[in-house]
DNA sequence: TCGCCCATACCCAGAAATGGGGAGGCGACC
DNA sequence: GGTCGCCTCCCCATTTCTGGGTATGGGCGA
């Protein structure tokens, strides 16, 4: 049963407690559904400096040093194709996500030379924490398992999730905690309004709105409004989606 | 064989055409997998305030009343915590993944006694583009199905898929680019700095700083300099990792 | 060469946030 | 009964942000 793997493989990745150990439990994982190659990338800072957190992979250090000597990564079809992507999706068909250009096809071409020919990407994001991706891969003289293309599905969202607990992104413990009128405020806050704003939204004056925004950020020794807002998005304490959209239910 | 099953379903899923056919195909996935109720909601859009949002679900109208009515839905504890979670969770692991208030407690007592109990949420995002999750639901009286939550994942992820595309797939995201200076001011301004802080620390002056940070603030139409903050982290142009670790290399 | 964008710098006036202080009422808990 | 946390309200002074201007120089492509 092919589920039964899934559950298998994927609580020896989700148990993971090392990238060492994430390595071999995607390596067996590959193995298993039939690649011969994996890569996993994960990326804290999709901005500008903030480089690669994670890199795991086994492809042929060949073609590793190509990639990494060229800065390949920087203009990869498929990471780009990734970053449009909610599914996994088999490389030939990356072209109908995105415009692959000469040069990158050149690239595809030569990647296949390196043992790197076909294979099926799982992306992965979490708005402004983390963008990642895990390929499986096939060589050149194997066909691309694809029965097992769900299975990788679930294994590479595995392996992410078990990268990102490993880079460091353990849920926070010790966190402030706010009270609901608090929160109020700060979400309101997050939404764009000022304190009088906030004060005739809750039907509460001024100075309260200013005292519960002013012992919130003390709680979270943020002197900032702006700060406070992005500890509580951090925290979870408030969402992207309660900030956008709360005009819908309104 | 589940994965047989995932196949099916997903099959389903993803060659609907529309809104009803996609209810149709998840109402059986989810009669399928054991699940009672369902509902899948995806918001499509980045910048300002122009966006398509899907909502797809088949809960007793008894509490999509009351959820609406008393907007539950700006803070939807699961909700946030399909913002933190990059694989589906089942409800009873959300307080484990953010923290949850005592009326937000409340609130999951209430919806138990229209029938809405346990569940398993999946959720997928692009930044910039798309937020979206997708809730198998059991009743009081009913287990969760704990060996289809697999299924249920890959279910979830073709549904939200599906929507998308059926929603009218918007990737040229008109996202408002910002420049070198102007990013560079808007992520020391995340990272809490003032205007002036921000000059002596670029080196340039106070106002060439208030400059920038305007201009990016028009690009966003964000009135606020915490509302530009989160556009700009929503839409990856800066990160968390990008505020909250600068002092760690500092 | 002209136009456009970018970075830089400066000015102003009004609105908002920050960082202090104090105080009363109310319910929970010991 | 006393203490503590929470919500509410008020005062002050100072800093910071917001929303308008204007202007110079450099670079880059039409």
């Amino acid at each position: 049963m092919r589920i039964k793997l899934a559950e298998d493989l994927g609580g020896g990745i989700l148990s993971a407690t090392s990238a060492d150990d994430l390595h071999e439990a995607l390596l067996r994982s590959a193995r298993e559904m039939g690649f011969g190659h994996f890569a996993l990338s994960l990326e804290i800072g999709s901005g500008g400096d903030a480089g690669t957190s994670v890199l795991i992979h086994n492809y042929p250090s060949s073609w590793a040093d190509v990639y990494v000597g060229f800065n390949l990564g920087a203009s990869d079809p498929i990471r780009r194709a990734a970053e449009r992507s909610l599914l996994g999706f088999r490389w030939d068909d990356v072209p109908t996500l995105i415009p692959v250009s000469d040069l990158e096809q050149a690239m595809f071409d030569t990647s296949r030379r390196h043992g790197i020919a076909d294979g099926y990407t799982v992306p992965r994001h979490l708005p402004g924490e983390v963008t990642a991706s895990c390929s499986f891969v096939t060589g050149p003289l194997t066909e691309l398992p694809v029965s097992m293309l769900l299975i990788a599905e679930l294994i590479g969202a595995f392996a992410i999730a078990g990268a990102r607990r490993i880079a460091g992104w353990a849920p926070s413990s010790d966190r402030p905690k706010l009270t609901d009128r608090q929160r109020d405020c700060v979400l309101w806050a997050a939404r764009g309004k000022s304190d009088w704003e906030i004060s005739r939204i809750l039907g509460i004056s001024h100075d309260t709105v200013t005292t519960h925004v002013k012992e919130a950020r003390d709680r979270y020794d943020a002197h900032k409004r702006s700060s406070l807002i992005l500890w509580a998005l951090f925290d979870g304490l408030i969402s992207f989606a309660d900030i956008f959209r709360w005009r819908e239910n309104a």
